[in-house]
DNA sequence: CCCATCTTTCGTACAGGTACGCAAACTGTT
DNA sequence: AACAGTTTGCGTACCTGTACGAAAGATGGG
């Protein structure tokens, strides 16, 4: 939906060369994956993701659009390696692991604070799971701390599925909410209800969860879903 | 992003009258918002969501596509109303009242498949905070019985909240990884880890969410956030 | 009954993503 | 060097949402 209105960016041959032969066509091997991703990222921090299109990235390059395709298959494939490097810079928490619940609370606060702040990141974790490079790292970094605070190795799956839906679940709750008019309507109780949602709530919740975990992982983990699977849905194969 | 093709319903003139005057000019108030949300509804559930298009949507009426702008604000504001439609079909619980946790579990449940379901639904919800009547009848049911179960009326707010941002961000997840190929790569591990998202885990979630609001509503919540707002971060006012 | 005004329909046009397939440029073979 | 095969750049064209503004129909005052 191309509501919002770009401006500059998309000029022409602004800041670009193509100074190749008389043929008007670009060297050759000009353009490279890595090259597209690296101007993608400039890209984004000069202009934002909403900003970020195809035929600017190209023009910012000096090269026709359709040129990139030949090298990325689609403009979400740029995004999620844009993510990726974005990621590798934020992700990792300062806390010492020894301290398990501090590393894994600062993870995914980091994570958090991280998708709220880039809107392409949020896209791209909403999209699919992600397990870009730096996101590996992250996952095996956590999943080691958790191992080692829960013992077993199913229950550190589990932790780590929980926190990542929720952290992930709750930033685009956070994301959407920024910038939105509660219009004019005076139901103020039912808007404030509605986007119930604050670095603080997260930090509430993310301690419940923890909580929950840590217990879970001392009780015999089939008494969890206890009388869950409602009558009312098709029964469904218990996975895990 | 215009990815995914569509193929049929984009008939010029298709199951449409257009038996206006010789003008060819469609009556006049032939359309009304109400029937464009009408129509959006069955082609939905016809055609699906990545192919409701305006123009798709415009020529099952007959009518031309910006015709559609006089009674709708843009795509979205369609898309809203829809969703209204449909989560009241479907949002009730069937459980007693009395019973809160079932109550609460079969609730939080419905949305999650709604949601699951509807991939406009999902747009919907994590683009905006939801006000629409069905989702504040939604609300109010849930808000009665969390307050009686949890005797506080800011227990009782804080517990909706964390329901919500727990629910839809489950839903946005285990939307995203249907219809997600593990690609290649036999990283099984990481794969599974990644799209730890099936309806089992979310009731064991839940439960642990229920189990920690539970506790949390008889304990001064002063000690929920205990020792959060990493000092990495700016830190920023505790609401509540 | 005629004209001013308001409402509704819609023609035109633009920006964005990308399928398709041609042609230029490089590579390896004989 | 000449030719075949592959890689790469890109022209053309289609689909999407929707801004803008003109024109057709309805309404009301004189």
């Amino acid at each position: 939906m191309p509501a919002r209105k770009a401006a500059a960016v998309t000029r022409p041959a602004a800041g670009s060369r193509r100074q190749g032969g008389p043929s008007g066509r670009t060297p050759w091997g000009t353009i490279s994956r890595d090259q597209v991703i690296a101007t993608a990222v400039r890209v984004l921090e000069e202009v934002g993701f909403e900003q970020l299109t195809i035929r600017g990235l190209a023009s910012e390059m000096g090269v026709a659009p359709m040129s990139l395709y030949r090298h990325v298959r689609d403009k979400d494939d740029i995004i999620d390696e844009v993510t990726d490097r974005l990621l590798a810079r934020v992700w990792a928490p300062a806390a010492d692991p020894s301290d398990w619940r501090a590393y894994i609370a600062e993870a995914a606060d980091r994570l958090r604070d991280f998708l709220v702040t880039e809107p392409a990141a949020l896209h791209v974790y909403l999209s699919h799971p992600v397990m870009s490079p730096s996101a590996r790292d992250r996952m095996d970094a956590m999943m080691e701390v958790l191992r080692t605070a829960l013992g077993d190795e199913q229950a550190a799956r589990r932790a780590y599925g929980a926190l990542q839906t929720y952290t992930i679940g709750f930033a685009a709750l956070e994301a959407s909410r920024a910038g939105w008019a509660p219009s004019e309507d005076g139901d103020e109780l039912a808007v404030q209800l509605a986007a119930y949602t604050s670095p603080s709530q997260f930090a509430r919740g993310l301690h419940y969860l923890l909580a929950g975990l840590e217990s879970g992982s001392r009780t015999p983990p089939a008494a969890a879903g206890g009388g869950q699977t409602p009558c009312w849905r098709r029964t469904e194969a218990m996975d895990s």
